[in-house]
DNA sequence: GAATAAACTG
DNA sequence: CAGTTTATTC
């Protein structure tokens, strides 16, 4: 099974790039965030052309998450938003379980500056997150967490990180809470496969910063030890992001093996 | 000589079409309305690689007007906006001498509603261009006054005449203003060559009205004597009307004899 | 219904 | 720099 994780950034703006995005890289399922749409006008029938089923969960202008599957996959017990979100809450999680494996598919807050409130609600939110899987999962469950993260894990993960250090989406106390997810039992797929090696998920618009490869990997498919026993491998697919008016971020992509059980 | 008039509605919107237009329809001279750029960002290289030399008369956001004539015509004698105008009046206006033709390009107000403010001044930019007129021409002069008039001169020229009686457009003080033109010598050189022909340039982007035919003759080429001896024909092409993302105005043309001269 | 600008977010 | 909304015009 081949899962994929997308920052879409407005997917009524994008839908081009995903109709060739999932016909080239031909994922079973495609987690998507900043949809930047309400559940009124998401374009459930440009998805269903494709071939996918999708459960949605959006808002006007901002956020935005969606999860599609290709036709013939279950997608159950379909959760959207933290426990405890109120229904005006930025709409930043949808989960589903596809083929026996918990997707949970996130779009964590940006942060805006460090030491700001939105920084503040960023490390609440990451903390949070925490609280869920603890209530609902156990480590030995075959679970994925992807999406945008917003922080990249380590210094490798950044094209500068002396530019980058302190700032926010590398900040301490931003991978502190993702050390957190770490610490329950999580493992960062793509850095298990690929220890090394330089991989960048999100390029700035400004600076012609995709030209100069001045990116950051804070798109990331998290994953369970079970689910990393079947992981064959883990990348990031840059086609879409060398389009005419690309989303600034790339789709990242799990290879799993079929369940044993 | 082929001289074209189009209100392209944001010519950065319509660089695409307008190079179609251009290459397909291959006008000596064309005029344009709505151009909505200020002089600095008017793509003047985008003519320049079409094959002509413009002049331009612009402002931010609203009005701006240009005359593009193929490399190799003079561009003569250029007058902008009416006489008496400050320098932050509305940009409506650029005239300018080719081939021993005087070409007056105007985008009159559209006046929004009868009875308003914007319609006593669009009633009062009539009565001036009048003026301008009896000031430094004569109907024995070859003239030509083209653009967007924002008047249907007659019920021919206008779908549903009933429906359009008395509103602005075809108000009998905004025909009224029209016809002083045509008492000073001018005149509207489709409907001579074309007295009973169903002919409109524009149709409002909403309920489908370019599908239904729902038109007006508001784009108008009005001529001196000496020059409508000199008229071999005068159209409207809505080919560009037909392509994706089009402007409401379809171009008119006029196709002029050599002077004998 | 389509264009533009301004203010906003990432 | 690219996306969104809102207000404005035609």
């Amino acid at each position: 099974m081949r899962i994929a994780s997308w920052n879409v950034n407005s997917i009524r703006a994008r839908l081009e790039h995903l109709r060739t995005f999932l016909e080239t890289a031909s994922p079973d399922v495609l987690c998507m965030q900043e949809t930047k749409v309400e559940d009124e006008k998401f374009p459930e029938e440009a998805l269903g052309d494709a071939g996918y089923r999708v459960v949605f969960f959006g808002q006007k202008t901002y956020n935005g998450v969606a999860i599609a599957a290709r036709y013939g996959l279950g997608i159950e017990d379909v959760k959207k938003n933290l426990d405890g979100d109120e229904d005006d809450a930025p709409r930043r999680l949808i989960a589903a379980t596809i083929e026996g494996v918990r997707i949970i598919n996130v779009y964590v807050p940006n942060g805006q500056a460090v030491g700001t409130k939105p920084f503040a609600y960023k490390l609440a939110w990451f903390e949070r997150l925490g609280l869920d899987l603890a209530a609902h999962h156990r480590p030995d469950e075959p679970l994925l967490i992807c999406g945008d993260f917003n922080v990249a894990p380590t210094n490798l993960d950044v094209h500068e990180p002396k530019r980058w250090e302190g700032q926010v989406l590398c900040h301490p106390d931003e991978r502190a809470a993702l050390g957190k997810l770490f610490a329950w039992g999580l493992v960062d797929a793509l850095r298990d496969k690929h220890p090394d090696e330089k991989v960048y998920s999100w390029w700035d618009y400004r600076m012609g910063a995709y030209r100069k490869n001045h990116g950051l990997r804070i798109d990331l498919a998290l994953v369970t030890p079970p689910l990393l026993a079947r992981t064959k491998d883990v990348w990031v697919d840059r086609s879409v992001r060398e389009l005419e008016r690309p989303s600034d971020h790339a789709p990242v992509l799990i290879d799993l093996a079929e369940s044993q059980a």
